[in-house]
DNA sequence: CAAACTATGCAACTTTGTTGCAAAGGTTTT
DNA sequence: AAAACCTTTGCAACAAAGTTGCATAGTTTG
């Protein structure tokens, strides 16, 4: 695990210190997506508010997370798959909210689908969020 | 168009006040999805930020606007069609994000796509927003 | 191990969203 | 058309979320 989370890091050349490390740890560990403040809890008082903001920013930046559109306020983060580089993300699955525990989760397999958009738009990114009772809750 | 503002409060039981008319308006003329700020932005210092919040609440419980998911943290807002009433919307159509020019519309007409999901996921809703370039920027 | 560089934590601040309450505005009744 | 009634608005004060600059601590490289 901590093999992992080393190797994970210096792929992106990205120093390997504690905070990444355990922020990271925490999206191995739990398969779901977590929010800013998710995070923030897990940790407590151990790791700065603005540790969390800055060390999402980077893993975003590098391709390890990506977010995932809400419609309340909150930004949804998740791990991307291991094919995923800086500027080649492979973002095209589908995401799952449950209505009733709250979780989000990737559904890696199921890929959005073509559309046929009005003449003039192009389109470039596919966004689906499918919002329901998810397989632990039914 | 004030007969028209009038009828759709009326039709939604709202008393009809300076402010629900001004952002009504806003809605018609200007066909995109707003967020909060830019509807805070057209009015300058006209009107109280806590009124826009309230007055969009009120328009999101009575079916009057739907949300927008966004990968940012902003909440996009959009007109309903005419025949969305309260607790019984017709939120069943894509969503377009201009990457040149940052607007949001709703492409009516495009109706989200049905979808194969593992075993155990119940669906309730589907959104889809795609991004790339509009109409207009092409 | 030391020098060079980068990330972290703190403080201060900005932006965004919420709540209670008095005053103003809309609606209804007569 | 005015009074009584109810609802909405604006203000103030607050809570939560996100940002920035800078000194200190931690990581990496030679």
């Amino acid at each position: 695990m901590e093999a992992e989370i080393k190797k994970i890091l210096k792929q992106n050349e990205l120093s390997v210190t504690e905070s990444r490390s355990r922020i990271l740890e925490i999206f191995l560990d739990n398969k779901g997506a977590m929010a800013h403040c998710d995070i923030e809890k897990k940790f407590g008082e151990k790791m700065d508010r603005v540790t969390v903001y800055r060390t999402l920013q980077t893993f975003l930046s590098k391709g390890i997370i990506h977010t995932i559109p809400t419609s309340d306020s909150s930004i949804q983060y998740a791990l991307c798959k291991s094919d995923c580089t800086e500027g080649h993300h492979h973002d095209d699955h589908v995401h799952f909210v449950c209505d009733e525990c709250g979780t989000t989760v990737c559904l890696d397999d199921i890929t959005t689908p073509a559309l046929k958009l009005p003449k003039g738009f192009k389109p470039k990114q596919v966004e689906v969020v499918v919002s329901g009772t998810c397989k632990n809750c039914n």
